[in-house]
DNA sequence: TCTCTTTCTGTAAACGTTTTCCTTCATTAT
DNA sequence: ATAATGAAGGAAAACGTTTACAGAAAGAGA
């Protein structure tokens, strides 16, 4: 590996001005530095990242993590992030995998982006309490090197029961999310307040995991229950998907029988026949309002907390009933 | 930060002494090491990734670079390759974006799986050159420092275009891929070649950019020009999404009038009404096979080539002609 | 001519590890 | 008693940068 030595030796200089020439220091002439960029070209050198970063004590690369990749969901939200921070010279990493928590206590990133439910909030506080910065997107935190952007579940919640309700449904099914989400609690939770509001709905709560099988189980019990038309409401779109699954098995209808919404707008929602009523909310936007606020944390030191708006979809998913 | 130093310091002993004990060296007794370890935990010691890879020249982390992480595609081929990595002690990054193209040449990273077409193959080339280990999922090459792991695409288009046949289409559309997939050339090649031994067929191209859009745009065209039962052949299962969510709107019949096959066999396929009709591979060992070549590659320094057998899948959306 | 700036370049320390040699000391064999 | 062996630990170099500081040369003012 040819290092800056290396240069210095070909160039007749030392190594420090081999690299003032390569960052561009006003210390060197033109015309050496110049020389120099033409032999580190020539000997077709490259930095090492490690060495830089030792030295240096930042990487320029920020993390984020996700439980798993699935869904079309995460495109648009790393599409959103991937601008903002590559704008700002940082470089975006997707990370996954117990051993990757390494990453930031070690140094490996200058901060990092959590989007997932099964990283303790304990080891995101000691990262935290160590100096590094943090932008969670999944829980609630207070800390001065940890800044939030959350969607506004409630909001969400709330016009889901309300388009429900409006449409004249008196029975709401709400398939619920794993206990360990934090958009899935608040959800259930406005949901719940929501539903408190009408008091001619009989409300009926089911298990749910936030993935297309639990779906389809909720789906067979709501089935079974038949007798009238119902609303249900699945605290994310994936679920959904898995209820018109088993609906398409019977002879019950989307739409006319079962009259579903969801939550997350995801891409497949608007190609399934009906079309999914839901829950939408810019995911670019999450994405890139939670880098500018993690590259904040870095330069200004500053945390903020910010709050994503939903908005309400319809859908044949959901008719008058 | 604090360091082996501080470590040494306090437990007095040498700065090497500690860097054994930390690494589980025999050359340190089990009383030192264990006190030492306790110190360790005590002062909340973590190494530092920077100085340990400037060390020895290895990072343990593999990259795979990906031009856009849409399509629920992805989850299940970076899940194979994470189990492999992690079970040999690689981490896995998933990088996109024209800067990250240095990981590589910094030394940032081990290795590098690439599935993306807009890196350039002569740049893949000169990072081999240099020693630097890769496997290629979107390209044939061949290289000592690069190994390959493709898919089947010839048989998979084969099989696509005679299962039309078998059920009776004399008139195929291809709606073809972007020039820059190798992929979508694979596939068209054996089109061609696949629709020259039926002699009654009428045989169409579309131009296709495997998203939904371009789907749409050759569903367009198909319609203008129908007359009767059609079959289509979109090279992948995105663009056929795109098919139907056009034909949704007009009166012609997906599985009826218009008979529709991709490729792929991605996760909405199943979801969609009529069930397309595709060809599928396991992206979960297409992912882990890349990633034990890439091992393979790193340690034993032997490069293999690969192919991804390919399968049909039938589906309602084709039917006797 | 001498000193004072200014402009350029070089010296060397530092970042935090790993690892190759040494050194020391105790144990055993002769 | 002496040499040989082995075990445990230490000193120091190395990895490839960045950067504070020092130094030299050259031009300008006295």
């Amino acid at each position: 590996m040819v290092s800056i030595k290396d240069i210095a030796k070909k160039a007749g200089v030392s190594i420090s001005t081999v690299s003032y020439a390569l960052n561009g220091s006003p210390k060197v002439t033109k015309e050496t530095s110049e020389r120099i960029q033409a032999i580190a070209k020539e000997l077709n050198y490259i930095p090492s990242a490690a060495a830089r970063s030792l030295k240096k004590r930042e990487t320029k690369i920020i993390g984020i993590y996700l439980t798993n990749y699935s869904g079309a969901f995460y495109g648009e939200l790393l599409q959103g992030m991937m601008e903002t921070l590559s704008k700002n010279g940082y470089e975006l990493i997707v990370c996954s995998g117990k051993e990757s928590h390494r990453f930031l206590p070690e140094r490996m990133i200058d901060g990092a982006i959590i989007l997932d439910a099964t990283y303790e909030t304990e080891e995101l506080l000691s990262h935290a309490e160590r100096g590094h910065k943090l932008v969670v997107m999944d829980r609630r935190m207070d800390h001065p090197n940890i800044s939030q952007v959350l969607l506004d579940n409630k909001a969400g919640a709330t016009l889901a029961i309300d388009h429900l309700a409006e449409k004249g449904h008196r029975k709401i099914y709400v398939v619920k999310g794993p206990e360990i989400s934090f958009d899935a609690r608040q959800r259930l939770e406005a949901v719940q307040k929501a539903v408190q509001r009408y008091s001619q709905i009989e409300y009926v709560e089911i298990d749910g995991n936030f993935n297309k099988a639990s779906g389809e189980i909720a789906a067979k019990q709501i089935h079974q229950e038949y007798s009238e038309p119902v609303g249900v409401f699945c605290l994310n779109d994936e679920m959904a998907i898995g209820v018109y699954n088993y609906f398409s098995r019977t002879n019950l209808q989307i739409g006319e029988d079962v009259h579903v919404i969801g939550f997350d707008n995801i891409e497949v929602s608007q190609y399934i026949h009906p079309r999914l009523a839901t829950i939408n909310y810019s995911k670019h936007k999450w994405g890139s309002l939670a880098s500018e606020l993690l590259l904040n944390l870095i330069s200004k030191k500053q945390h903020e907390h910010e709050r994503i708006n939903v908005s309400l979809i319809e859908g044949a998913s959901v008719r008058d009933r």
